[in-house]
DNA sequence: AGTGAAACAACCACACC
DNA sequence: GGTGTGGTTGTTTCACT
């Protein structure tokens, strides 16, 4: 199955920092071929360890500033549909099933706050929510790339 | 200051997706020449509305399947050690400081169960924790992109 | 701001190790 | 798996609009 060595590592440690740098850039600095590294890239793009190439975009350039952290019980019968809500939605950055009092954490990007409460009263309209607790986040010592859709 | 049209977003847009597709591809899919993409994308990264390009990996492929939720309660006097040792840290993909009882919402990546408790052991002998409450991502809905360090 | 052309650089398929 | 080569493709600069 899935085989890494260190070289992979450095050269998934490179793309990450710039995905754009060259692969003949990135061989020098692995000691490798270009062609070594590109076909390594190829096989770890094939293999899934690599799943894309992205960006990073700044949500304050963009115009969604507030991130809040939603916390929510969903009606057991509208599992299925929250899911699929939350995977298409495009304030929702990030959407995990835990362990807890709560079904589901949510990351939501939007505007402001109204855009806050415009999202619960979405959810809430299309029965998608028993109860629910947010908190904002205030400020960020460290983040996940954020993709924009 | 920073203004963006559509033809910005459709760019961002089109290298979220891939962000190594030559930009000859992009530029036929917006309608501009090859130069006017070139010199868009560089206008956009010199004015940090895209911060870097980089990867999406798969945690688990990389060893890491373990997604935590860690809330954090840190002593007053040491919430700048907190910072710090957060963004320094390879598991904490994610560090929020948010409104609410507690002060902090931390994601960690680890590889097992032992490995949160190893955390948050660190943690607490480092004084950085008074109190804390994990848990467990059962299934991810929806994810930002991983980036390995 | 955008275009098109030309010079340059990177990519990648292939023959060989 | 790796290297080196060379034809193909992509990038970038610049004169012009």
């Amino acid at each position: 199955m899935t085989v890494l060595d260190d070289l992979d590592g450095k050269i998934i440690g490179l793309l990450a920092e710039d995905a754009r740098k060259p692969l003949t850039e990135v061989a020098g600095q692995v000691g490798l071929s270009t062609s070594a590294v590109n076909e390594r890239v190829r096989r770890l793009v094939a293999q899934g360890v690599i799943r894309r190439f992205t960006l990073d975009a700044s949500p304050e350039a963009l115009g969604l500033p507030v991130l809040a952290l939603v916390w929510a019980a969903v009606p057991h019968a509208r599992e299925a549909a929250f899911r699929s809500f939350a995977a298409s939605h495009p304030g929702i950055v990030e959407c995990h099933h835990v362990t807890g009092v709560w079904s589901y954490l949510l990351h939501l990007r939007v505007a402001d706050l109204a855009g806050v409460e415009t999202f619960l009263t979405e959810l809430k309209s299309e029965d998608l929510l028993e109860r629910s607790e947010t908190m904002l986040a205030l400020s960020t010592v460290r983040s996940a790339p954020w993709v924009p859709r």
